[in-house]
DNA sequence: CTATGATGCCTACCTTCTCTAGGTATCGAT
DNA sequence: ATCGATACCTAGAGAAGGTAGGCATCATAG
């Protein structure tokens, strides 16, 4: 990892996937790159974190994937947010709101 | 874990004692309860978390402990936090804003 | 033409972290 | 006398992300 990238909190990389499929299908591959050039090359996932994260979101009913040929004429694995997905990410983004938001009350005191 | 608090995500407990004893010296036990105050009882950190969290925190010198009896008469094991402390909090706290800026980024993209 | 880097997929193992679930002891209130 | 709150601790489990490898294709630079 780069330096001036951050590693992920554990919870908020099945958020990520799933915001950046809410954007349109897409492979694994290009959800890292959709996820680092949303955030401004801030975020930065790794290989070895998103194929293990899309099997379980897949387990999950989250995504579906399919085998697909795109422009450029390679062979890539689709994956597409479903209704039950669309639904999870509703959840985690109001978690993480909660989170952050919690956070900023016990940062808000003063000594 | 009560239905309505949320689990932490990992690696935001360490702040979150390092800021409560920025407020000033405190117990375990006390730091819990400050952290479930100061969140309007949104985070709860349960005991199981906390005291290995003390011993990694205290060993990694950012806070120094030590035995006393406080008001009630009872004794206690009180935290401080050390100059490394301050400053490890103030890397956490930028660390965390920067991972909240760039979640932010991602979840402004529209379709 | 060949080497290299980017694209694209995957797995095994490691490490870290938090939670659950136990244990112990003291104290105040019922 | 019992029970809940206070106060400390540990062992083990589970989850998640990273590191480090492997493999194949393609475009580009040398």
């Amino acid at each position: 990892m780069a330096k001036d990238k951050a590693d992920l909190l554990q919870g908020t990389l099945d958020m990520l996937i799933l915001k950046a499929l809410s954007l349109g299908e897409l492979h694994g591959y290009g959800i890292i790159q959709r996820i680092r050039q949303l955030s401004d090359e801030m975020l930065n996932v790794e290989q070895g974190s998103l194929y293990p994260a899309l099997y379980r979101i897949e387990q999950k009913g989250w995504v579906s994937a399919r085998w697909d040929v795109h422009d450029t004429g390679r062979e890539a694995k689709f994956y597409k947010l479903t209704r039950a997905g669309r639904k999870q990410l509703e959840t985690q983004e109001a978690s993480w709101d909660r989170l952050v938001l919690a956070i900023a009350k016990v940062r808000q005191a003063t000594a």
